[in-house]
DNA sequence: GCGTTTTGGTAAAGCGCTTTCCTGAAGCGC
DNA sequence: GCGCTTCAGGAAAGCGCTTTACCAAAACGC
């Protein structure tokens, strides 16, 4: 680790600051000179309550006074319930588009007094990190794609939750889903090469594999599309390096594609420029598309074809997890987000 | 919400499926003939208490035929501290390099047995936000820069956090603190530029409020590197959309620039792209230059000059989170992480 | 056979909080 | 002065878990 450790030392900052221990709705209620009762009616102004103004001034100075923050496991210990949406965190970074969303979300989510939780479990399979989860007895838990199956969702409804809603491609038994058609994305692309006359497709598969859950739906997609046609699919794996790029450029003449689909634009951008370096012209030797309409594929020459997607906003998202806790005794909804578009540029 | 809603009919998904209790330790005990104590014991494998080989396996099917899930509120309510390591969300995308930063620690810290918990607390200013995080009691905060003041360290220290970590530029009263050297990129960058013989210097800023953290220090770097020379320094805003690219690289020629730090470079290459398509060619009319180092700079042509920064190893800093939270009365470390490196291709 | 350890458990307290049920005092109509 | 209601607040239970303190039975030494 390359850094330089400075060991502040000990006559700057006292060692132990007094100990005293975490204060808590007692120790409030005793400076107060009330009740713990009384405590908690006053920082909760529950309304079924009457308080006296002096007295509510006197709880919250105490509380003041002495720094105190509600605990709050011991709360949702009480309450039986917490306001908890755990949503677990991908393993991939999944790019700008992705993290927009989830900020959306997050902020919705807060708007209607949910705090939002994000908890990586790293490694752990299946149910295990559903069971994971489940310890947090959250209220509602928002997977992303292929982070849980029908058994994940049957281990938190038992702990508790009354929500669980997926963001993927799949419908999961017993969760609300929302389905991003990723297939429609390649579908998408395919549809329009072969409208553009191209005949021998490569599709640019990532290596990465927490990435497979969206490539190989995208996949499919082109696949799909191109099915009972004269076209040909050619499956490209890339890792997202320049060397592999150069690479796979170079076996290009023998792989005669006229055109490539690329994943997404990062790896669209990766192997055009490493096409271009390579003697290969786009878009007449070869069309390239990309996908997720970044703003950099505007940037490139030539302008990149690319396939946007409409991620459903955050609010709708929220109010749909809402709905599901206040309800959970109705039936699962699922969604369908809108099917992708084509955005014709130059690449292709 | 561009989706299709389906509603899954109530003869296809129970609407209630039998709406029992979430099953406690008592449960488990009950089932297995054991008392409530033995269950702890035997689920936790504590080693101080011998538990016969039957009973614990009796436990275990018990546990299993129920579903059992340990509640963690309860658990760390009851053990006075948790095991959690609170990681505020940063609002802003912050990039990939970042990302994977995070998800390195996040692995190295559940090796030691933390659990990461990420928590965005939105639009919640200075000590208020430290205090929704102090109500989760985690055994350590992890604040990345400009998230907490001292008042906040003390908030969480006096709700029982064994250690505040800060990541930024500076140090933070109380809190051990990681800096991470961002006036060191700007002073690589501006020195670079002008042992280059440019002395005409702009410096894209970032409309972006959240990454005014970054981009102020770098920025402060570049003036720290040019200060006492005869080059001048021209501070950029600029969104992140060709709009605002265009317009700024439609005003270049009167800003009479010869050289531009470009805050990083995802920035560099929307304002290289701007400047190529407005007839300034790069380097020779204007010399750029990014930071990050990230992929696509070496995808650019001309080649883009970058600054690279080392981020410290995620286990480094586990360890570091851990040593705090074991010993939590030594005196506070404080990090500098080793000054950023510059890489120089061809468009400075 | 008697005292002592070891083995394999149990009973119960208590972490910090909310909420239900009470109660004492004051106010009110007559 | 008497019964009633309203007001302001208190006592205590209990959420699910761990851990301390304790105990009965078995094993052991002599």
């Amino acid at each position: 680790m390359p850094y330089v450790m400075v060991q502040i030392p000990n006559s700057a900052v006292p060692p132990t600051p007094p100990p005293r221990s975490v204060p808590t709705s007692a120790d409030v209620a005793r400076l107060a000179g009330v009740s713990r009762a009384t405590v908690s009616y006053v920082l909760n102004n529950t309304s079924a309550v009457r308080i006296s103004e002096p007295t509510r001034r006197r709880v919250h100075e105490a509380a003041k006074e002495l720094g105190y923050v509600p605990h709050a496991a011991a709360r949702s210990l009480r309450a039986g319930h917490s306001r908890m949406v755990l949503m677990p965190a991908p393993s991939v970074p999944i790019g700008p588009l992705y993290s927009q969303f989830i900020n959306e979300l997050q902020w919705a989510l807060s708007r209607l007094d949910y705090t939002v939780v994000q908890y990586a479990s790293l490694g752990l399979r299946g149910d295990e990190a559903a069971r994971a989860w489940a310890e947090l007895r959250p209220a509602a838990v928002l997977v992303p794609v292929g982070g849980i199956g029908p058994e994940g969702v049957a281990v938190l409804k038992r702990s508790g939750a009354r929500a669980v809603v997926t963001l993927g491609t799949e419908r999961i038994e017993g969760a609300h889903s929302l389905l991003i058609d990723h297939a429609g994305v390649g579908r998408a692309a395919g549809a329009h090469l072969y409208a553009r006359g191209r005949r021998r497709i490569g599709v640019v598969v990532p290596d990465e594999p927490g990435l497979r859950v969206f490539s190989k739906p995208r996949l499919d997609g082109v696949r799909e599309a191109l099915d009972g046609t004269d076209a040909s699919v050619t499956v490209l794996p890339l890792a997202y390096d320049e060397e592999s790029a150069a690479g796979l450029a170079a076996r290009w003449p023998e792989l005669g594609l006229d055109a490539v689909f690329a994943f997404n634009d990062e790896y669209a951008m990766l192997l055009m420029r490493a096409l271009q370096d390579a003697g290969v012209t786009v878009p007449d030797d070869t069309a390239i598309i990309g996908a997720d309409d970044l703003v950099l594929g505007r940037l490139l020459r030539p302008r990149l074809s690319t396939v946007h997607i409409e991620l459903p906003a955050g609010r709708d998202l929220a109010e749909l997890v809402d709905r599901a806790v206040r309800n959970p005794g109705a039936g699962v909804e699922s969604h369908h987000v809108h099917e992708a578009t084509l955005v014709h540029r130059d690449s292709s």
